[in-house]
DNA sequence: AGGCATGTTACAGG
DNA sequence: ACCTGTAACATGCC
């Protein structure tokens, strides 16, 4: 599901969920995710009120009171289901989100608060994780700590880009898609942004212009915020908590459109699609340069 | 059956 | 030590 639009959306949802409550209760049905849930360490936050959730790039930051906070990434298909409802396995009506359903068995995670709000990680492919911070240390987190700066933030400029391009030897997508270069961008926004700033994905950044830089940041930070508002993109099965489909998926001009028309004005090309870095790369043969 | 999928990291090789 | 590319993780769908 995951990239930066869609976690801020699965962020502000959940914010207006949880926000204030204790957690009464934490049920593990499986600890395997990407890494093993410690246990011990999840005990803890029962009794704890959550104060605040924070995002950077594509990671959850739940902050907790005694400065306990925990860490969650979405990984491929991590989601939150919410639930106010005491006996869900019959009140199918007053699901937040049908897919709690069909899902079932991918409910890894579940956090009860009072009044019976429970809040459930979903994962079925459990490349997501949840963890434990060391007194707020942000800087020294594995995860965290060698992140570049998030693309709507002012750090995110034409200065940084042309700096952090300089000897480097790699593709344009590539560095894109580099959380140490930018943190948050995956593969969906990646092609969509290059796509609007007309630049073919396998353009080594050496050759890059001054004015194509520009547009890459400026095309970067209007595709986020724009996805942002459309609640993210829901390919396969991306919902917010409160179970809302994005509706971004609808204003994709490449992804996903292997063969079609290019939507540009006046351009007469076809969406071609190809591999990079194992990844799916789709672009316009014509107007992407 | 085999390939593919919104992500990250450990590792190998240069 | 830095840079880059690849394989691996787990599961379901086409």
């Amino acid at each position: 599901m995951p990239e930066l639009p869609e976690v801020e959306v699965v962020k502000r949802s959940l914010t207006s969920k949880v926000q204030n409550l204790i957690v009464k209760k934490v049920k593990i049905n499986d600890d395997r995710l990407r890494y093993r849930i410690d246990k011990k360490k999840i005990k803890k936050i029962v009794g704890l009120k959550i104060k605040k959730i924070e995002r950077r790039s594509k990671f959850l930051l739940f902050h907790f009171n005694k400065g306990v906070v925990m860490m969650v990434h979405l990984g491929m298909t991590g989601k939150f289901f919410f639930t106010d409802q005491k006996n869900i396995k019959f009140k199918t009506s007053f699901y937040y989100n049908i897919n709690e359903i069909k899902d079932q068995k991918h409910n890894h995670v579940v956090f009860v608060f009072n009044g019976n709000k429970r809040l459930i990680y979903n994962d079925v492919r459990k490349f997501g994780f949840i963890k434990f911070l060391n007194n707020n240390d942000f800087n020294e987190n594995l995860h965290l700590k060698n992140l570049g700066p998030e693309p709507l933030g002012n750090l995110f400029n034409s200065a940084y880009f042309s700096q952090y391009i300089q000897g480097r030897n790699r593709t344009i997508k590539d560095i894109l898609m580099d959380q140490k270069f930018v943190s948050g961008i995956g593969n969906i926004y990646a092609n969509e942004i290059l796509f609007l700033s007309k630049i073919k994905p396998m353009r080594n950044v050496k050759t890059l212009k001054i004015f194509e830089l520009n547009n890459i940041l400026r095309f970067t930070k209007k595709v986020l915020e724009k996805a942002i508002k459309l609640g993210g993109s829901s390919i396969k099965d991306f919902s917010s908590s409160n179970g809302k489909k994005g509706e971004f998926q609808q204003h994709f001009n490449v992804y996903g459109k292997k063969g079609e028309p290019c939507s540009s004005v006046s351009c007469k090309g076809k969406i071609i699609k190809s591999s990079m870095s194992n990844r799916a790369t789709f672009f316009c043969s014509i107007c992407q340069k």
